[in-house]
DNA sequence: CACACTTATTGTCACGCTGTCAATAACCTT
DNA sequence: AAGGTTATTGACAGCGTGACAATAAGTGTG
């Protein structure tokens, strides 16, 4: 039973607030999971690795604001990319200048390239998530739980959609597929299975040309595959999730 | 590659943007999954029903914010229900009068009072969720689609979670988990298997007092059960979702 | 009190899915 | 052509699940 009615709608009766969109932008580099950071250049936390993030300008949705970012911070469209809305984090400390509600999103791209930071004033780097999580990394503001809460969801969403498969290029082979799990779960799983599921899943279709895809080295060449549609569950998982990466073989 | 620097955290430079908590609140009442809704005494859309929601105080913090909203409405604490957040809705058309994001959560609340709104200006019902599903009912602003989202999430989230049995007071019988869950997916799950599956899961536990509840009128009486910790996962799915309410028995 | 009826619990059983591990296939290097 | 490596396909045992039957424990009735 609300006592008191709403407030007028006037945002002056209100301390500022600012909305921004801040981005976990996750890619396999090297086997590695990794996240696109960038150095703060400024107070506070200089010099501390920090998600990518920016203002949601006026008229723009929250959606398009992410898909902004990540255009401006790594070039990729969202056509390319995954991109999903995370949750919002709004503690009125998060930021001491002002309130700031974020809304966090991730994203899963293919084969980033890692930033190479030219000679620009921001630097931004492809960090393997595991420094963040065993915290030889700290990031500014509330990031670390952000990219902790993104990285919780991307793993398990791993376990019952094809996302993994946006982080490989439009035609992928089996074994890259796996690999991407592997990284991801920091874990090993067998080939076999692996294979079987996706065969049965009915996410992946098999590419027409069972070309190889170039020069793949050694091994006998395998065939590619592609998404079917858009995400949909592959009904069963692909794999399931289990502890950390496994003993060598032998 | 940010062409431009970031601009000044001024709010002034940044046209008015106002924060709001929306929240579907969610219980079951006559075997039936219903949401608290409250009609709506002023322009844009008078008279319509929409979900509860308030704006977020200056120094509140996001979750605080849906605490608070819960208790005014139905006077349920934070103890009594699980509360959880959504995601954000900022579409810039979203309410005619400003910009205003809202950050969305839902909650499940054990067998609520239908308000029978008593002279209150403002109406507030328990509405079965199929009335705003198959679209007898529309929600004002984008609600409606907040609270398909909110559905799909708690449907979703009953799979692997022990959430359902917030839907329950503290101590249960199988039967009221299972005929919750038979509500909220609109569906029939054998009995048997639905027992088999509580007790192998390590979420809930036996209650000390076999009691059962109070004239439970007929039948053999049932075990009361409670929740073991938190929320942990039941490892495995109590039950798997079906198609809609299978035939009647017979 | 025995009987009929209802809900709770416990068992049975066949089948599909999963993990383990072995066998074959297809290329590359030497 | 042999040996090494990765891709694919098979073979099997064990477990979990869904379908259903059987038993337990109250309530209400002649």
């Amino acid at each position: 039973m609300p006592g008191s009615p709403l407030p007028a709608y006037n945002p002056r009766d209100y301390p500022p607030v600012a909305v921004t969109v801040d981005m976990a932008v996750f890619t396999i580099h090297d086997d590695t999971l990794r996240v696109l950071l960038v150095e703060r250049g400024e107070e506070p936390f200089k010099g501390a690795w920090a998600l990518p993030g920016g203002f949601v300008r006026p008229d723009e949705d929250l959606n398009a604001a992410a898909a902004r970012e990540l255009r401006e911070e790594t070039g990729v469209t969202e056509e390319d990319a995954y991109l999903e809305q995370l949750r919002s984090y709004g503690s009125p400390q998060r930021d001491p200048r002002m309130r700031v509600i974020t809304v966090a999103y991730w994203a899963a791209c293919p084969n980033l390239a890692p930033p190479t930071g030219g000679g620009d004033a921001a630097r931004a780097d492809l960090v393997p998530v595991s420094k963040v999580e065993d915290r030889s990394i700290d990031l500014a503001f509330d990031h670390t739980e952000i990219l902790g809460d993104a990285l919780e969801r991307l793993r398990s969403k791993m376990e019952y959609t094809a996302v993994g498969a946006r982080f490989c290029r439009p035609r992928f082979t089996i074994s890259e597929l796996r690999r991407v799990y592997e990284a991801a779960w920091n874990t090993t799983l067998d080939p076999g299975n692996f294979q079987r599921n996706v065969r049965r899943s009915s996410s992946f279709k098999k590419a027409r040309s069972g070309h190889p895809p170039r020069g793949h080295r050694v091994g006998r060449p395998a065939s590619l595959w592609s998404i079917r549609g858009k995400l949909s569950s592959p009904g069963r998982p692909l794999a399931t999730r289990r502890g950390p990466r496994a003993k060598n073989r032998g």
